[in-house]
RNA sequence: GGCGACGUGGCCAAGUGGCAAGGCAAGGGUCUGCAAAAUCCUGAUCACCGGUUCAAAUCCGGUCGUCGCCUCCA
């Protein structure tokens, strides 16, 4: 059994075969930190993160790399949105970044999303932005003009072999004006010369300035993961002109090619259209954390697969949330049954049946990271799971065992949609414990058969969001909401 | 206009040649003091038209519709 990933520079399914055996080398263009993270880039990295986890499932060494982009194209054309937000919170440019930096990984924990190993600053990568474009004149295929330097589009044939796009279907400056000193008007810069009133700059050859649009990414996966590497991870939208524009520099300097998979994940659309700022449609991280569990919200964004586009709307992501209540309500019965089961031999049909589902599991993720698919998987294993758990004869601790490593290792280490065990932290312990208490009273109160009252402890438990259930041997309490 | 993605039951969604996974919602049954949870049962000629094939949601052509991108938001 082996993976299989869609690879966009294909468009079909490749084997995965990584440069270096047992490694995986993987790079993902990161956020421009001006402002909040939305719940389009929760799609995005959380598609990627799956793709990481599911790697080291497998045993690969990942080098996971995202750059943080934190050198705006600060001429001010009244777009320029880390001018804006320098203005708008009378920051410095590096203390505007820095904010929303940590903001972003801030969501991102919360999410569950597992931190890049190296998150690399584009404003660390002056030199190595300079080099690239120096290289990339030496070899004939970029110019200076003005303090400028553009990447001649032309001289490169490689250009548009992953976006299929060629140089004369694109419309020149169908969305700005092309400047006249540029050779093509499909050149792209590689480093700008700056005026006065730029705010980040630096010296360079050609004279102060700041690097180019697809320059930082370019330099900064071949700095950490070589060249070729083995993932060029990112968002579908992104693919022209930015991933186009990587891939040619990196090709034409190093005369090898860049990235040997390309993975883009589809984009998210808020009730059918984009979200963008003018529509005042956007949703930030921490509005949807704030409406809905974490482990929702990755249930509902890995409920689609990582290519499609999503559609986000309220009612798609309550019933994700339903979907994802009764995968962890068994994981969660499980580990509850496991304080008190019994000692005995695994039950052999039980444990023939989780290998078959592992499996399945892996087929399903092995195919180009299908997560839907995998999680279905799981919900065919829940039922099963959830008759054992409710069967006259209680399962016993080995086989139980068997049963929660299974979901530690696919819904938990894999999906990342477990819910965190919050049993560190003292004023849980000490919650735990009242609600045992109660838990105990209601208990007496119903084999004295005062329903009322047994009635009442259990409606408010629920309206503090602790739901309690009653079953043949015991009662269990799940929080909820 | 160009490039690309998509259109599967009320909703979400997997499935790229061989009787259409799964989840949510709905109805019915079992269990239960009640409730909740769980479990069982019930539903689709896969946007439309034409073609290829013994066989198509799946391949080819066309139509309609939705979304994304088209050079400095990375």
């Amino acid at each position: 059994m082996t993976l299989e990933v869609f690879n966009v520079l294909s468009r079909k399914k490749e084997l995965f075969k990584p440069v270096a055996e047992g490694r995986a080398h993987m790079y993902v263009c990161g956020p421009t930190v001006y402002d909040q993270s939305h719940i389009g880039h929760a799609k995005l990295y959380l598609s990627m993160d799956v793709i990481v986890r599911y790697l080291r499932y497998l045993g690969y060494q990942v080098r996971y790399v995202q750059n943080i982009t934190d050198v705006g194209h600060l001429l001010d054309t009244g777009e320029d949105r880390i001018m804006r937000g320098v203005r708008r919170e009378r920051l410095e440019p590096m203390e505007l970044t820095e904010r929303y930096t940590r903001l972003y990984f801030e969501d991102m924990d919360a999410l569950g999303v597992l931190r890049p190993d190296i998150s690399p600053r584009a404003s660390g990568h002056i030199p190595e932005q300079i080099e690239l474009a120096q290289q990339l004149i030496e070899r004939g295929h970029a110019y200076h003009v003005n303090g400028s330097v553009y990447f001649d589009v032309p001289s490169w044939p490689g250009y548009g072999r992953l976006s299929g796009r060629r140089l004369e279907e694109s419309e020149a400056g169908a969305r700005v004006s092309v400047l006249d000193e540029k050779r093509h008007p499909a050149d792209f810069a590689l480093w700008k010369r700056a005026d006065a009133e730029h705010i980040l700059q630096w010296s360079s050859p050609w004279g102060r300035g700041y690097p180019g649009w697809h320059a930082e990414c370019t330099a900064m996966a071949t700095k950490y993961l070589g060249q070729p590497f083995d993932i060029h991870g990112g968002g579908l939208e992104n693919m022209f002109p930015h991933n186009e524009c990587e891939m040619a520099q990196a090709e034409a300097s190093a005369g090898v090619p860049f990235a040997n998979y390309w993975l883009l994940a589809g984009s998210l659309t808020i009730d059918g259209v984009k979200m963008s700022k003018s529509l005042g449609n956007s949703v930030t991280i921490k509005d949807a954390l704030a409406r809905w569990r974490p482990e929702v919200i990755r249930t509902f964004i890995l409920s689609s697969h990582y290519r499609s586009p999503v559609d986000f709307t309220e009612e798609a992501v309550n019933a994700a949330g339903r979907g994802w209540e009764r995968l962890n309500g068994a994981a969660n019965l499980v580990r509850q049954q496991l304080r008190s089961a019994g000692d005995g031999a695994v039950d052999p049909e039980f444990s023939r049946f989780l290998d078959g589902q592992r499996a399945a599991f892996e087929e399903k993720m092995n195919d180009d990271f299908n997560a839907p698919a995998a999680m279905g998987v799981l919900h065919d294993l829940t039922r099963q799971v959830n008759t054992l758990l409710n069967a006259e004869q209680p399962a016993n601790r080995p086989t139980l065992e068997l049963i929660d490593r299974f979901y530690r290792d696919t819904a938990g280490a894999v999906l990342g949609i477990l819910a965190e065990e919050r049993a560190r932290a003292t004023n849980a312990v000490r919650e735990a414990g009242l609600i045992q208490l109660l838990i105990e009273l209601r208990q007496q109160a119903r084999q004295e058969k005062r329903w009322a009252e047994a009635d009442q402890i259990r409606q408010t438990l629920r309206e503090l969001g602790v739901a309690l259930e009653d079953r043949p041997d015991g009662t269990v309490s799940r929080i909820i909401g």
